[in-house]
DNA sequence: CCCTGATTCGC
DNA sequence: GCGAATCAGG
C-alpha cells in the first residue's frame, strides 16, 4: 500500500468526519485494518472504541509474559493524549436509521458512477474496478470544477495509486467533504449501499 | 450473526 | 511502516 500525501489527507479528512474505519476503508478500497493501523500510526484522535482492552489479553499476555522487559521502563509517566474531540456524533452514516423506506424507494443517485464500487469484503484481491472513463458527476453540481480552487469534493474515483485515480472535485456541501451527490451515497445505510450499487 | 475500533506482531 | 489476524464490545 502506497500512502501518498493525498491518500493520507483523505484518510484524515474522513476520519475527522467521524466515519467508521471500515467505511473509510471501503471508500479508499483498502481494509479497515489498514485504516485503523495507519490512523494509529499517524496519531489521529482515537474514536470511541466499542471495546475496552485492559485486563484480559489472552494470547498477547502469554506471549508478552515470555518477554522479560526492562522494569525501568514501567516508571515512565504517560500523559494521556486525549484529544479535544468529544462531540462527534457525526453527520454519520444512518446505520441505525429506521427502516421505513422499502429497498425500491432508494434515492438512486442518477449520474453517480459508483466510485469505490464497494468491493466485496472477501474479495480483497479483486482487480481494480477503476475505469470510470466518464465522470458524469461533476457536470451536475459544478460545470467547471477545475477553475475553482476552493474546497473540493474528495470522493475518490477509482483506486488510490492507480493511474486514473482522482477525486471528484465538485463543490462540496457546506460542512461536508463531498458534493451533493456524493454526500448522498456517503450517508446511507451500509446494507442498502451494498446491494444497491454494483 | 452483523457491526464496530484497538492492538499485536510477522513481514 | 504496513496491515492481517486477533481481540473484544454492541
Amino acid at each position: 500500500m502506497e500512502w501518498t500525501d493525498e491518500i493520507i489527507a483523505q484518510l484524515k479528512e474522513l476520519w475527522g468526519e467521524g466515519l467508521s474505519t471500515a467505511e473509510i476503508g471501503r471508500r479508499l478500497s483498502i481494509t479497515k485494518n489498514a485504516v485503523v493501523g495507519k490512523a494509529h500510526r499517524l496519531g489521529l484522535p482515537p474514536r470511541p472504541s466499542p471495546i475496552r482492552r485492559d485486563g484480559k489479553p489472552k494470547v498477547a499476555a502469554a506471549e508478552k509474559a515470555e518477554k522479560p522487559a526492562t522494569p525501568a521502563a514501567e516508571a515512565a509517566p504517560q500523559p494521556a493524549a486525549s484529544a479535544p474531540r468529544e462531540a462527534a456524533p457525526a453527520p454519520v452514516v444512518a446505520q441505525s436509521a429506521p427502516p421505513p423506506a422499502p429497498p425500491a424507494a432508494r434515492p438512486s443517485p442518477a449520474a453517480v458512477a459508483a466510485p469505490a464500487e464497494t468491493v466485496e469484503r472477501k474479495e480483497k484481491a479483486a482487480p481494480k474496478p477503476a475505469a470510470k472513463p466518464k465522470p458524469t458527476f461533476r457536470s451536475v453540481s459544478d460545470p467547471e470544477p477545475q477553475k475553482r480552487r476552493g474546497p473540493a469534493c474528495c470522493w475518490p474515483i477509482g483506486d488510490p495509486g492507480t493511474p486514473g485515480f482522482h477525486f471528484c472535485g465538485a463543490t462540496p456541501l457546506p460542512g461536508k467533504p463531498y458534493c451533493e451527490e456524493h454526500a448522498q451515497i456517503a450517508y446511507v445505510r451500509l446494507r442498502d449501499r451494498r446491494d444497491t450499487m454494483a
